[in-house]
RNA sequence: GCCUUUUUAGCUCAGCUGGUAGAGCGAUUCAUUCGUAAUGAAUAGGUCUGGGGUUCGAGUCCCCAAAAAGGCUCCA
């Protein structure tokens, strides 16, 4: 016998060489019914897969990543035997579960895969499916494995094999399909009842651009019909909410092929909520003391070369303008800190003057591959709220606190409450790749894990990640389809005041080299501003809505009366439009209820008798009437609660 | 840059197997002067992204280019 021991504590006597799924039985039929794989000390198991010694369990259902996980990759194995059936030959990469579903990487030799072709595979793994096929899972040895998928002509297969360490391999098998995988997998594939494949895209043999590109299809399964439907129907409520349609609708920023890809151009309202929120940080950064700079958008060729960044980058870049006489170089200006640092170097500086801190909202342009072009996600030209801050080494941590604290001042104020943090260190194995000294690396990798502990910030230390300059720390978030953005960034830089001899006089009277902390809150304007489009659906808060409210006349016999309480906003700075259009209320309000304005105001003639406004909120319907200044004290009330969270 | 897909009126989209362009919204004009999410009518809007080809004939088929979408790669 041995002792289970379950995740409530309690522990249970099994027979040696119970299943989990046996296990499962034992509780309740309904568990082996949901069961989908087993936790086993840690690891996940098929359920199907004997436990020969005392374990800690936990029986992972639908409810459970872990669950999940298993139900997807076979349904990967499945979309690969359809594939095997429907394309003889076809050669297998890798099929994992991912975050939504999964994919499988595939050669299909000659013969090319569309999207018009996803249906049929679907209804081939439903056929499959239905089947119940059993997964079984075999360990072999190296050898014969290598064998097995030489003579099947898998090359992918047999390279992934020639990479794993010595010692049993383990197959997994259902029908005519064995993969090599490490498992866990569902017991059969009946399980697997509602089948979308939802795209296919080219992806380079284990992430080389330079080796062959494979076809990957994703899809996604469920053990429910319904599931499926919810979750597309999600989908399509996640589309609507992306910043390029509503950026669209709201005539916020807009490109043009005549200017070209990747530059986009802010329209006026969207400029107006750019500045504002442009205007806050400036507001915060001058309470840190911060001085506010402003330099050139582009810099001569020589700034970068002398930084490394030209012959890191310098190929994939814009290429240098040219100067018609001298034949000089000039390039656009990829970043901001080479500018910062003549700043720095304008005058001798003492160990007094620091931390310098100097702010620009610098407009940078950098050569994005095509492909890689997204809305305002990823552009070619876009401003960074960027500042450098120049001080002494012992003022590291400190400075790096404070721009933590102006971070998660923007961060909370504007409500992106799931952001993660993302420490990027060194690739400890790959240290050419980096420019500086290992002491000075050390020292700035101490001092962002140190300010996190500091912070209680919970963040995800990568190796491998930083910038070639320096270690940074990255905060991120999902856009509505969940992909994952960098927003805010901290960079400390130990290399830069050296390339460019900055110094400092010392209380020694001897000369030292000054410390520079990269750092942006929002990143990117462009990203920045894309990214709370989609967390708002567009509806701002009132203090930043380019609009906030609208004034809409019963009847055009009211607009005269209209533009007289519109005056009165404005007089009081608030921003207010007239809806003065001959159309009928019910109308105005739903159109001006898309423009997400947050305040109409509906006039007619009782409010013009009694001199008031009847109020109506966004999304919430009529708030009653009060005059025009205790509506205008309402907005500024709640403009000013709003700010507040900025202090 | 690579793979797959898309591009038709200001916007959203129809247009089957090639026979010469359509809707809704928006815009303009007129009527209506209206009480909390779409008033009615009329009118104007298109070298069907651009270029080449096949064909008696191309929005539709083929090739090239541009831009966009989903990925891959990249991201100072």
């Amino acid at each position: 016998m041995i002792k289970i021991t379950f995740p409530d504590g309690s522990v249970k006597e099994f027979p040696k060489g119970i299943t989990g799924l046996e296990i499962a039985e034992s509780i309740s039929s309904r568990l082996a019914q949901d069961a989908l794989s087993i936790t086993v000390n840690g690891q996940i198991w098929d359920l199907t897969r004997p436990i020969e010694t005392d374990a800690a369990v936990k029986i992972n259902t639908w409810d459970d990543e872990e669950g999940k996980h298993a139900f997807w990759h076979t349904s990967a194995h499945l979309m690969a035997e359809a594939l095997q059936e429907l394309y003889p030959g076809i050669k297998f990469g890798i099929g994992p579960a991912i975050e939504n579903g999964f994919y499988y990487d595939v050669d299909p030799g000659e013969a090319v895969i569309r999207e018009s072709d996803l249906p049929a595979i679907e209804a081939k793994m439903a056929e499959l499916a239905a089947q119940g096929e059993k997964l079984k899972r075999t360990d072999i040895s190296k050898a014969d494995a290598l064998k097995k998928f030489q003579t099947k002509g898998d090359e992918y297969k047999v390279e992934l094999i020639n990479d794993l360490q010595d010692g049993t391999i383990t197959l997994y098998s259902q029908g005519n399909f064995t993969d090599l995988c490490r498992g866990p997998h569902l017991p059969n594939t009946e399980k697997i009842k509602a089948i979308k494949l939802l795209s296919v895209a080219g992806a380079y043999w284990r992430g080389d651009e330079k080796r062959k590109q494979l076809t990957r299809i994703y899809g996604i399964t469920f053990p429910k019909k319904k599931m499926l439907d919810e979750y597309l129907l999600l989908l399509e409520e996640a589309k609507k909410r992306d910043h390029r349609k509503i950026g669209k609708e709201l005539e916020l920023f807009m490109f043009s092929d005549m200017v070209g890809k990747g530059l986009p151009i802010w329209l006026p309202r969207g400029t107006d909520l750019r500045l504002r929120l442009e205007n806050v940080l400036k507001t915060i950064q001058q309470r840190f003391e911060y001085q506010q700079v402003i330099t050139p958008h582009i810099g001569n060729k020589q700034l970068y070369v002398t930084s490394g960044h030209h012959a890191k980058y310098g190929k994939d870049s814009f290429q240098p303008i040219h100067t018609p006489e001298e034949g000089e170089e000039y390039l656009l200006k990829p970043m901001n800190c080479r500018h910062h640092c003549e700043i720095y170097k304008f005058k001798p500086r003492s160990y007094k003057d620091l931390p310098l801190r100097f702010a620009e909202f610098g407009t940078v342009y950098r050569y994005e591959q095509s492909g890689e072009l997204h809305g305002l996600t990823r552009v070619r030209s876009f401003t960074q709220d960027d500042a450098h801050i120049f001080c002494r080494p012992d003022q590291v941590k400190d400075e790096f606190l404070k721009v933590m604290d102006i971070i998660f001042i923007i961060f909370n104020a504007l409500d992106f409450k799931n952001f993660e943090a993302q420490i990027s260190l060194r690739d400890p194995n790959n240290k050419e790749k980096y420019i500086g000294t290992d002491e000075n690396w050390e020292k700035a990798e101490k001092a962002i894990i140190e300010a996190c502990e500091e912070k209680g910030l919970k963040a995800k230390i990568v190796q491998g990640e930083a910038a070639f300059y320096g270690p940074k720390l990255d905060f991120m978030v999902k856009d509505a389809i969940g992909r994952k953005w960098q927003l805010g960034t901290i960079q400390v830089d130990y290399n830069l005041p050296e390339r460019f001899e900055l110094e400092y006089t010392g209380e020694d009277n001897q000369k030292h080299r000054p410390v520079m902390i990269h750092r942006a809150p929002f990143g990117s304007m462009e990203r920045f501003i894309a990214v709370l489009i989609e967390h708002t659906a567009g509806k701002f808060p009132l203090w930043l809505t380019p609009d906030q409210v609208a004034v809409l006349p019963i009847s055009e016999k009211f607009n005269d009366y209209a533009f007289d309480i519109a005056k009165k906003l404005k007089e009081k700075s608030i921003r207010v439009t007239v809806d003065e259009r001959n159309e009928k209320i019910g109308r105005k309000i739903r159109d001006n209820e898309l423009k997400r304005i947050p305040y109409m105001l509906i006039v007619g003639e009782k409010e013009m008798e009694t001199s008031c406004v009847s109020v109506r909120r966004q999304g919430e319907g009529d708030a009653g009437s009060m005059s025009v200044e205790e509506f205008a004290e309402l907005i500024h009330n709640e403009v000013a609660s709003q700010m507040k969270q900025f202090n």
